[in-house]
DNA sequence: GTACTTTTTTAGACTAGCCTAAATATTTTT
DNA sequence: AAAAATATTTAGGCTAGTCTAAAAAAGTAC
């Protein structure tokens, strides 16, 4: 039980939460070097740099030219980070009337903080809530994750009714563009048709007006089928 | 209006606070290199580096040698982190349930935190307070202080009734220490005798069991004439 | 399987923020 | 006002995290 309380600074816990996003994005293999580059806007060089520091501290495991994967030991981190930056935009929205566009920056900050006590009390504060603004889960102190059978719209790729459960996108700009279709969480979707030549989705939205997705939209909202 | 959106770091942000904390409590002249290398526990060659920085930043007056004290830009800096910090504080004490003496540590790190929207709704949510839980007045938006009559009991050096009023030293240590001999915001501190050998106050608090405090107690709480 | 392209790593350099050791100012003592 | 003590600054070095440029590995094409 030695190195229990590592250090672990700002970026590196920047980097294990990229590469647990990324991991579960795309949940075939390891991240690569150039992913994370691309996230972080910086260079490959960086990335290697800081993926070595990471391996010595045993919070991925890493191989050259092989790509990245977390450890057990990273993966708690990145949960423990991704509980407190989910039960923040909780915060930010239920209590102080932040939109849902509005609230992932001030989050990305808050979920840097280090306090367990914080966490638990803040958890119990928010009524331990399940879900976060944008249906994504929030785990458990324990880093138990409810999951939830919601997928990308676009890959049932088939005409029926589901109901929107959670956003995979969680730019100001995607989220502000859902806003602006008149699109959120609970809401049920219609898809009447998918173009099979530019995969453009018909769809109706509360059977109300029919509307139609571009293939971004489909593959950035979390739905489930409507039973 | 220029580099009005100017990086102010993080470690800047501490030194800021810093020199805005001790010039507020000696208000006599700057502050010097050695009270600021004290205060972090670092050497005084690293505290000569910073403030070479803040200078260039026109967030201090620095002459060599000479100590140094904020410019209106510094103290504008200064006191909206302490805005930040003292209502981070009512949240924890009232919204989560903290004791006083458990607050500070983890509102170091939220008042950090960079969103002036956030601070705004925080303010809000917690009723527009005028004293944090140290009994320390919370600057309003525009940089207002409410100021306060209280000094350090020590200043007085009189026999008679005070009312306790705050504290100037915020450690745990200090503030278990307070709790331990009873003595919370509010409470009325009868100065019975002060020694004048080694300034041991004998008190009497709510007019109940006589004490004595220690001229450190003395100098770290703030009290108010009782009328 | 050799050549071309892409990805990744290495090597060397830069900044912020810290350090130690030595030099220089300032203050205090006498 | 000179000597001693203290405070402060300079010079040079270290680490984390970034960069550029160049080298090496992996992947793709013919």
């Amino acid at each position: 039980m030695l190195f229990l309380y590592m250090q672990i600074s700002l970026t590196e816990e920047n980097y294990i939460k990229a590469i647990y996003s990324l991991s579960v994005k795309d949940s075939s293999e390891g991240v690569s070097t150039n992913e994370l580059s691309n996230y972080f806007n910086n260079k490959a060089a960086s990335v290697t740099d800081m993926l070595k520091r990471l391996a010595d501290k045993k919070l991925i495991n890493y191989q050259k030219y092989k790509g990245v994967e977390l450890t057990s030991k990273g993966l708690k981190v990145a949960i423990k980070i991704v509980r407190k930056h989910r039960l923040w935009e909780v915060f930010l929205l239920e209590k102080l009337n932040f939109k849902w566009d509005e609230v992932h920056d001030i989050a990305e900050q808050l979920e840097h903080i280090q306090s367990d006590e914080l966490i638990q009390r803040l958890d119990k504060f928010l009524g331990e809530p399940k879900f976060d603004p944008h249906g994504d889960p929030i785990p458990d102190s324990n880093g138990q994750i409810n999951s939830i059978k919601a997928k990308p719209l676009i890959q049932f790729s088939k005409k029926g009714n589901y109901i929107l459960m959670g956003v995979c996108e969680h730019s100001k700009e995607f989220l502000q563009h859902l806003t602006q279709i008149g699109l959120k969480i609970g809401d049920i979707i219609k898809v009447e048709e998918i173009n099979s030549f530019d995969h453009l989705y018909k769809v109706k939205i509360n059977s109300k007006q029919t509307q139609f997705f571009s293939s971004k939209v489909a593959s950035n909202i979390l739905v489930e089928v409507k039973k």
